[in-house]
DNA sequence: GCGACAG
DNA sequence: ATCTTGTCGC
């Protein structure tokens, strides 16, 4: 798929900050998707002493989740992990690999968070806005925010929340297991985010999405 | 100032 | 994220 270039990846935290002040100004989060027909999930894995990042990209048919296309794209670091910043380590790799697609996915579930963050603008909602597709966080710890305790059963959620507002759920993907942490990445609200969630998730806590791509950037 | 902190 | 074996529990 084609992928337009937005803005030059930064040397500092300012310019950090900046690109995630000017842009997050763009998320939309309301639902913008056309019928869902493939579900990519995406995943980056380091190696070599941190000096190397692998993105996997994993398309699958939707509703049945079957694999359809895979790719996987191999670049030198160019980003410490920081807390906040997460997505100027992950995203160029994981452009680089969605370049690499036949099928454009409709849409794609991302291993972090979306607008649950600091600025309200986490990986989710980079890697939607610079591929223009919508985009889903699904994190699987808690980054901020405050929630109530979440009931046992498979598809129980609470609203997660930050300075008065709500910024996600967390979701209960599987009966009696550690929940998800659910949020916009774009072009799609909350609501329908938690219903792919889940119905990406039938069997394992995980999405079957994301379990693809964990495994294909470890291999 | 101190601690916490997506992957 | 990554380093790493077996093991407890549904």
């Amino acid at each position: 798929m084609k992928i337009e270039e937005r803005h030059p990846f930064p040397q500092t935290i300012d310019e950090a900050i900046a690109i995630q002040e000017n842009l997050r100004g763009e998320i939309i989060t309301t639902d913008q998707l056309s019928t869902v027909q493939y579900v990519a999930g995406v995943d980056v894995g380091f190696a070599e002493n941190d000096t190397l990042s692998v993105a996997a990209v994993a398309v699958l048919s939707f509703p049945d989740l079957e694999l359809q296309e895979k790719a996987i794209a191999k670049r030198t670091t160019t980003f410490p992990y920081l807390p906040g910043f997460l997505s100027f380590r992950e995203v160029p790799a994981v452009l680089e690999a969605l370049a690499q697609l036949t099928i454009a996915p409709d849409l794609i579930l991302c291993d972090g968070q979306g607008i649950a963050h600091p600025r309200r603008f986490g990986l989710a909602c980079h890697l939607g806005l610079l591929a223009n597709v919508p985009t889903i966080g699904v994190a699987k710890s808690l980054y901020i925010g405050e929630h109530e305790e979440v009931s046992p059963e498979r598809g129980s959620w609470q609203a997660l929340w930050d300075e008065g507002e709500v910024i996600g759920a967390v979701l209960r993907s599987q009966t009696n297991i550690k929940p998800l942490y659910i949020s916009i990445g774009h072009c799609i609200s909350l609501s329908t985010a938690i219903d792919y969630v889940l119905r990406c998730a039938p069997k394992y806590r995980l999405p079957e999405t994301t379990r693809w791509a964990d495994k294909l950037a470890s291999e």
